[in-house]
DNA sequence: GAATTATATTCGCTTAAGCAAATATGTACA
DNA sequence: TGTACATATTTGCTTAAGCGAATATAATTC
């Protein structure tokens, strides 16, 4: 890994809303985009936008299917591997990210959309 | 950790600049602002200004010997830590960072200050 | 106390990144 | 074909963050 790599890799977790979205995909695995608006109470565009920016530094990956586009982690080296496994691990204590993944599990049982 | 703290530290490491200080202070432990500006090849005020920006976000720490302020990482939590070492391990194969240290280490034997 | 050196900070500017609102695209289904 | 829904993208704007050049501060030495 270059410099370039290392910074790129830091600036694309340095936004909450991006903490917030990599923290439910770590939790679940693969959710659509409505679940994850939904979770985090906040605009469509604004997760659009960092689902895009996420997707174009290669965190995530994601698949059509119908019309919902469903997103995922994206295969990744050691290091962006260990860094989000260390991530998941502390982000068991924070209030916030908790929160979403609650909000996430309850609208799952009463889910309107996918 | 909650998450102003995490968007926060991957803010700090995002800047190329303080990562390269970042690497520094972890394979050497403590140096002076004018090592710094001499392995990174980077003008003074901007080192100065990332070093602030690390020492405000408490990733380091300084102390002043004579003319000299002398800079070291600070103490953190178990998650900083790991970040951190996981940083170092992973740093061994980035051309600029090891330049960087090739450079400290080539005119700590001719030093002109400190 | 004046000159020198190391470091920090300010100023003016430019660019990147965020948001909300609006619009576009792509799929499904009548 | 047209309507509805999920998602993406554009537009216009504001704010944050970077830089270089200049200036300020603090310690040292003469």
């Amino acid at each position: 890994m270059q410099l370039d790599e290392f910074s790129n890799i830091f600036k694309s977790l340095s936004e909450p809303v991006r903490l917030r979205v990599m923290y439910l995909l770590l939790e679940r695995g693969e959710l659509c985009v409505c679940d994850i608006v939904s979770s985090l109470e906040v605009s469509q565009s604004v997760v659009s936008r960092h689902l895009a920016y996420l997707r174009n530094a290669g965190l995530v990956s994601s698949r059509r299917q119908g019309v919902w586009i469903y997103y995922q982690l994206a295969e990744s080296n050691d290091f962006i591997r260990q860094l989000l496994a260390l991530f998941k691990q502390s982000g068991e204590d924070c209030v916030t990210l908790k929160g979403d993944l609650n909000r996430l599990q309850a609208e799952g049982r009463e889910s309107n959309c996918c």
